[in-house]
DNA sequence: CTTTATCATATCGTATACGATTATTCTTGC
DNA sequence: GCAAGAATAATCGTATACGATATGATAAAG
């Protein structure tokens, strides 16, 4: 299996790490060596280096010169540029797919949800995640439009690290009637309230994370150290 | 000057063949060989690879494999895929903007749009074209947020190449009118006012492309026999 | 016992070298 | 004379090798 006799193509192993990292199987701040990601892979460094600055590109992960590369670890302030995008953006994305949504459209919104419901049920939050972040592409997915589509995905990946360090441990079910507003706002063509709701409803999900916290302590002392005002 | 003592950044390398393409510097089709840009730049071609690569990403290069990498030729059905994004985006930011416009942003438009006609005046058609681009990226800018910026400039630069291959060519005064309209209807604080007159701008520049032209396949033929004879 | 300076190790960044694939050119057959 | 095939040249993609830099350990001084 992971033996030998793998042409594994660049994208497959960019997904791979992407995967791993957006769905949490890698954690904010691991370590991404590029000789044991060779090892892993069974290629060379030269193939894992511009992969690496790949993700770095998509901003979940962090190259440090001549130290390495982590998984992304997105500051407060970056938690909330990144939100207040979303924001922007998805307002045009919920406007365009609302004046262009057909009832199959309504449905898969509503199956998505559905699930998302379910797999909170059975407690599984993983899944509830990955489903509440494929909701919002497939809205972008109305559109019809690949660049729109993937600049939604790219801004979701981010935000998934963001839930990942700032998520309240008992807070995973707040988004829920949220997604279904926005599908009924959508279903009955209204746009301004569709947009509205959009807004708000992304609001609601940087209001239910534990901003301000010292959860990112470790990474930059920086801001945590900001009071000894040190002059440089 | 250009002779040895170069620590030039990856980053720089990337800035400057980005600009070189954006700008028209190099035309659309236009062969980008490792080996070649290597040698401009005094480095080696692994540090070139992954500068094309991003490139690429960035939908400005083409890289076909074991072929090489060209400055991309982006298709009409790309084209119209890229303004559809735009309208989709930047109704998006236009409506963010007009809710947080300053006077002092209102001048900056302003001056840019002078500065746009002053360079149509003088017939400098490239100055013109990048300070139409230069408009829409401060727009986003006024969002005072960098994630939203730095898309709608990828989306600006992409369209340059649009308007490199699909221009018609007396057709360089017709989106004038349409910057200082949208400048009119955010000063005027009016969201809606300004969302719809950005979404039918964008379609202006649209239209006034000659799309559905037989522009790619002479353009593939034209490089393909230049040493032949010059129909021009 | 703490602190600082030096050294060893590990990892990153880049250049060079080699195999693989494609484009071009020359030859050969019709 | 033209077309098709083979050999050559050029370029891309990948692996390996080497120099540069940061981290951690060790030893010496206070």
């Amino acid at each position: 299996m992971t033996s030998k006799t793998e042409p594994m193509t660049d994208d497959e192993i960019h997904h791979e790490i992407f995967d791993a990292i957006v769905e949490g199987r890698l954690s904010p701040g691991e370590k991404l060596g590029q000789d044991d990601l060779g090892k892993v892979f069974g290629v060379s460094k030269t193939r894992i280096r511009p992969i690496l600055h790949r993700l770095a590109d998509q901003k979940i992960v962090v190259i440090e010169p001549m130290r390495g590369a982590f998984v992304a670890r997105p500051s407060v302030e970056e938690a909330r540029t990144v939100n207040a995008a979303r924001q922007i953006i998805e307002e045009g994305v919920i406007r365009a797919a609302t004046r262009l949504a057909q009832p199959r459209h309504i449905r898969m919104l509503r199956d998505i949800v559905a699930e998302e419901q379910s797999a909170r049920d059975r407690r599984n939050g993983a899944r509830a995640h990955r489903l509440t972040g494929e909701f919002h592409c497939e809205l972008a997915r109305i559109t019809g439009n690949d660049v729109v589509s993937e600049m939604v995905r790219e801004l979701v990946s981010r935000d998934s690290l963001v839930v990942a360090l700032y998520q309240r441990p008992a807070s995973s079910g707040c988004s829920l009637g949220g997604h279904a507003d926005l599908i009924d706002k959508i279903a009955a063509g209204d746009e301004n309230a569709a947009a509205h709701a959009m807004r708000h409803h992304l609001q609601d999900v940087m209001d239910s994370l534990d901003l301000g916290g010292d959860r990112r302590k470790s990474q930059a002392l920086a801001t945590a150290f900001a009071h000894l005002e040190r002059p440089d």
